[in-house]
DNA sequence: ACATTATGATTGTCGGACAATGTATTTGTG
DNA sequence: CACAAATACATTGTCCGACAATCATAATGT
């Protein structure tokens, strides 16, 4: 019988160092807030030269794994819905998506958490979000900037009171990319205020009253109104984001 | 009148070099598949060494902006669906993503999908479905792991035959996510087979038909089905995903 | 006891060196 | 001349050593 060798690991020594540390932190040795070992010992221990560690450390830095903390420091670190909401979006970005893949999205998912949250939303979330109106309501007129990030900010703590880190993300990256277009079309459009405003209004009270799909129509209107003014703004949707 | 200073740029130097040649990417300066200069031009061209020149490229790399391509040169690269969705479905693991908070996502965004896959798939992404089906078909029984795939691959084609990336790399990381939880409810399922390939096949009857609710409504009953499945293999809906 | 200073440890940056590897060029041969 | 083989070259991966900057801790002075 033949003997046969496993394919040799030809991974350089930077990527092992890496995978080394992300395997302690993934089967959980080092856990959330542990300190890693300082360069030097990270040297002797693998037995590489710190030129070497530092390579490997900054993959897991990029990846959100560990970060410098108190006195330079490394501590693990566990990446919150945030952080990868904008590494995602940044990377759909650099990767060509477009304003209509973006929108089209957000039309299918918002609907839906708005269903969710009619069952769930706790009395501070929902205080949240009438925070959220509220500070529109009392906006300035023309002030497109701060309109924008009310309406931003009402989708974001929609999304946080769903208590729910996977959808969290995926809203919030989306959130990240509707942002810059969105100043656009409420530039553009006429009545925004109000019309952005009396969503939210309907939104809130079909929240606070549990009733799910009350919740779900009157978001889906207010995103057919905001897509609407990607029509009036003369947005093209094929384009990319940037 | 008191001057101000603006704040001194403390970054490190590797991280600036990360950022110089990102912002490039991202101007549009370098475009997909560009090749960088080498590492001994990019010493010169910034003025640092090398080995602060080679700490910043892992960090983009990481970031999947640039790769080595062929002859070892730095290409820059787009990042595609599928890095996304692995890279944001690891970042969730370490996270701390549950069972209950990936499933619950799954349930709220593939009903969706279906109904607008409905409206959209071409003939080829229904070819791809029907073979998924016919491959779940024909694969013998009790092989769990096999039965898995075919799973996981009909939501994967029905993903891809939608035609957004941003879709797709969110229902592609939910994917991942869920691929290893599911081979332990149907391993504990009886006519998990069965049930799988019932479901499969009205969804695409539905998809064929063009019928968006029936497609939406089979969507919801398989992944309803899957629901109950994890319940009988008694999978603690608060344990992370590892 | 508390502020200040000295000390030490650690990271960030530099410079140079060399082996491994893949590319390009030259050379040899029909 | 065409094509294969050998050579030279360029580039990356890895190592080593050094030093300034920064921060934490210990020592010191009042």
């Amino acid at each position: 019988m033949k003997h046969k060798f496993k394919p040799l690991d030809r991974a350089p020594v930077y990527v092992k160092v890496c995978n080394a540390i992300e395997e302690d932190i993934l089967s959980g040795i080092l856990k959330e807030g542990a300190l890693l070992p300082t360069e030097a010992e990270l040297c002797t221990q693998f037995g590489v030269t710190r030129s070497s560690v530092r390579e490997g450390i900054r993959l897991l830095q990029q990846s959100g794994l560990v970060a410098r903390g108190a006195a330079k420091r490394l501590v693990v670190k566990s990446p919150k819905a945030s952080e990868i909401a904008e590494t995602a979006s940044r990377s759909m970005a650099l990767g060509g998506a477009t304003f209509g893949e973006v929108f089209e999205t957000l039309a299918m998912l918002y609907p839906e958490a708005a269903r969710i949250a009619a069952g769930r939303l706790s009395d501070e979330a929902l205080g949240a979000l009438c925070d959220v109106r509220d500070g529109l309501r009392d906006a300035p007129p023309g002030a497109a900037d701060e309109i924008v990030s009310y309406a931003v900010e009402f989708f974001q703590q929609l999304a946080s009171g769903l208590d729910n880190r996977v959808m969290l993300a995926m809203l919030q990256s989306l959130n990240l990319m509707i942002g810059a277009s969105l100043r656009r079309v409420i530039d553009q459009t006429p009545n925004a205020h109000e019309r952005i405003l009396g969503a939210q209004s309907e939104i809130i009270e079909a929240l606070k009253n549990r009733d799910k799909n009350q919740a779900r129509a009157w978001m889906t209107k207010h995103i057919e109104d905001l897509r609407r003014g990607y029509v009036v703004a003369k947005v093209n949707l094929d384009a990319r984001i940037l």
